[in-house]
DNA sequence: ATATCACATGTGAGAAGGTACATTTCAACC
DNA sequence: GGTTGAAATGTACCTTCTCACATGTGATAT
């Protein structure tokens, strides 16, 4: 459902290609949300299929762009309507529920890992700016900006309670 | 892998059975990670097949407990010294991205909503206190509660951003 | 006594997702 | 003019997730 949505919504955004598409996903680029690969075009068929998308221009190399139609854009309005799904799954998190598991040298180690992961993270998102490159997404930019603001917070905030010769 | 790690993880700290697990899954009682649902008992096999698990008691009413062996916890601890998975997938933070296909009175409803809802989770974490309920748990507890106010900040300064007459 | 409800364990079918592979087309380079 | 490599589209397979169903047990309440 989730990366439907994201289709049709880029798509909704300006016309593209499966492979535009995969790329948008793909690398940290759009920075948004993380990379299904190939689906991409699994997920085209379906949506093409009902109307909610519609092929554009066929291009050199068999490159099919494709746009949202008016019942496309009508049914990612009906979507952004319903109710989220606020379900959270992020491994980073599951693996903080056991790091007492870990002696302290290891704990540091992985607390080090995931502060400098998040560090590097928020850094690309801080230099974008307060609008970000991309018109309209300075809300998704700034929800994104302030989670790993979080999660590096908290990584630093765990390490200092870590001292190196504890346990 | 996310699910087996945290049914192992949660068989290390104690013994607890399928049904067990399945509840600490289930509400938000253990607040930290979401839902799947009976997998518990698919999951449970094959750990114990591997010799990562095993059977420590036959209770009434057919209940069966669990706990890792010496190997299950030493694969956890690999594990938790693997390289993480920081893909992120949280649908509110996709929905950021279309937020502006919204005219500005659906928007507030949205960003309203969103804010209600972590303001809420926010509040159930900070009543835990700053250990929380669960020993070893402190590092969890702060991530989650981290990430909730985080995404209250935002909700609360992207309403802020929509006036009510805007658009 | 029996009805009900929480405890407890599972199965089956189908959708979604992930990994890897397979193929064609054009451009550019040497 | 042949090789390489990115652009571009797709398939096959396997695992995981979700949803719904199916079944038995013991305590408590009526």
């Amino acid at each position: 459902m989730a990366l439907r949505m994201a289709i049709l919504g880029l798509l909704a955004e300006r016309e593209m290609s499966g492979y535009d598409l995969m790329r948008e996903f793909d690398r940290g680029n759009s920075l948004i949300w993380p990379a299904p690969r190939n689906e991409v075009y699994r997920e085209l068929r379906r949506p093409l299929e009902a109307g909610l998308i519609a092929r554009t221009a066929l291009g050199a190399r068999n490159r099919k762009s494709y746009a949202a139609t008016g019942a496309g854009i009508a049914a990612l309005r009906d979507w952004m309507g319903s109710a989220p799904d606020y379900g959270l799954s992020y491994e980073p998190m599951l693996r903080s529920v056991f790091l007492d598991l870990l002696p302290a040298a290891e704990r540091r180690n992985r607390l080090a890992a995931d502060r400098d992961f998040f560090a590097a993270q928020l850094a690309v998102l801080e230099a974008a700016g307060e609008e970000g490159p991309i018109p309209g997404r300075r809300p998704a930019l700034h929800m994104v900006r302030g989670f790993y603001r979080a999660m590096l917070d908290w990584a630093e905030a765990e390490l200092a309670r870590t001292p190196p010769d504890a346990n």
